[in-house]
DNA sequence: CCCTATTCATTGGCAACGCCAACATTGGCA
DNA sequence: TGCCAATGTTGGCGTTGCCAATGAATAGGG
């Protein structure tokens, strides 16, 4: 978003999603920049924390785990093996999957990446004092978990 | 993002761009889906919510206030001025600009929406009492201060 | 054992948001 | 007057989150 010569909307202010899709354009830009240094995007990170986590797994279960659609992880991995930070390998024992490994490259970029990203946090909460800082990490996690797991 | 069968990678449930961004998604799908059910668009409530506020006001001006790209102002006007929510004016002291109206039935119109986005964000919040409620807002407030106005 | 439903990888498409470049027209200022 | 800045407009790009359809392969039930 361009930055506004005047006050945003007073109804807005106050409006949490309001405040809430701001702040995260804020920080998106700021992983964006980071990880846009090191020639990733957010996918790329995510499959490659995933992946380290995980150990070796098929797409379909790296897509459940980093919350990446099925066809995006295509996608990602296409970049991601095109630069030698993941290997794609068929599945003996089941010939429709792929088990996908990350590189010790990868591993290393990985690192990397998590600098960057380690920088960029401390850029976004420059503003809060540790307190502050650990009240929003608790109050979003309540947020995500409530969304995330529906009651249904 | 489809609902994970596994938590989130560990790294991740910690990282606050990661927690802004996931919650900023779920807060967005249910702005999206409030307004959507008035065939409305984010876009198309913060330039009638703008009007609302600032009254009659040229392209640029709408833009700046309410943080949108002017390309992005003219379609959505275009959308807006379909639906007779707004009206264009050539300024007889400026004939590069348009002065921009809200209508009477886009003042409804907003109206309807406020309170599609009131009723979302009861939803977005559920899980917070309202010290919770309050800190949170407090906390994005302090975020979004600090990020909006560059110290350069 | 066979048929059906499901799973997998993949392709291709869409929407919303944020943003940038270019252009012609018009205004303001030196 | 001559040049720079602002305005509206068109057209384009990238990221994220999705959905539908397809062919191959597997799993499960009868």
């Amino acid at each position: 978003m361009e930055h506004p010569s005047a006050p945003t909307p007073g109804r807005l202010r106050t409006t949490p999603s309001w405040l809430l899709t701001q702040t995260a354009t804020h920080a998106a830009r700021l992983v964006t920049t980071a990880l846009g240094a090191h020639h990733a995007r957010g996918y790329h990170y995510r499959l490659l924390a995933t992946l380290a986590e995980t150990g070796p797994a098929s797409q379909a279960d790296l897509g459940r785990h980093s919350g990446i659609d099925r066809s995006d992880i295509v996608a990602t991995l296409n970049d991601l093996a095109d630069r030698h930070l993941v290997r794609r390998q068929p599945d003996p024992t089941d010939r429709r999957r792929n088990i996908v490994h990350i590189t010790p490259a990868g591993r290393r970029e990985l690192t990397t990446l998590q600098h960057a990203l380690d920088t960029a946090q401390d850029t976004l909460l420059a503003p809060l004092d540790p307190t502050d800082r650990r009240e929003l990490v608790r109050l979003l996690d309540l947020l995500l978990t409530h969304h995330n797991e529906p009651k249904g």
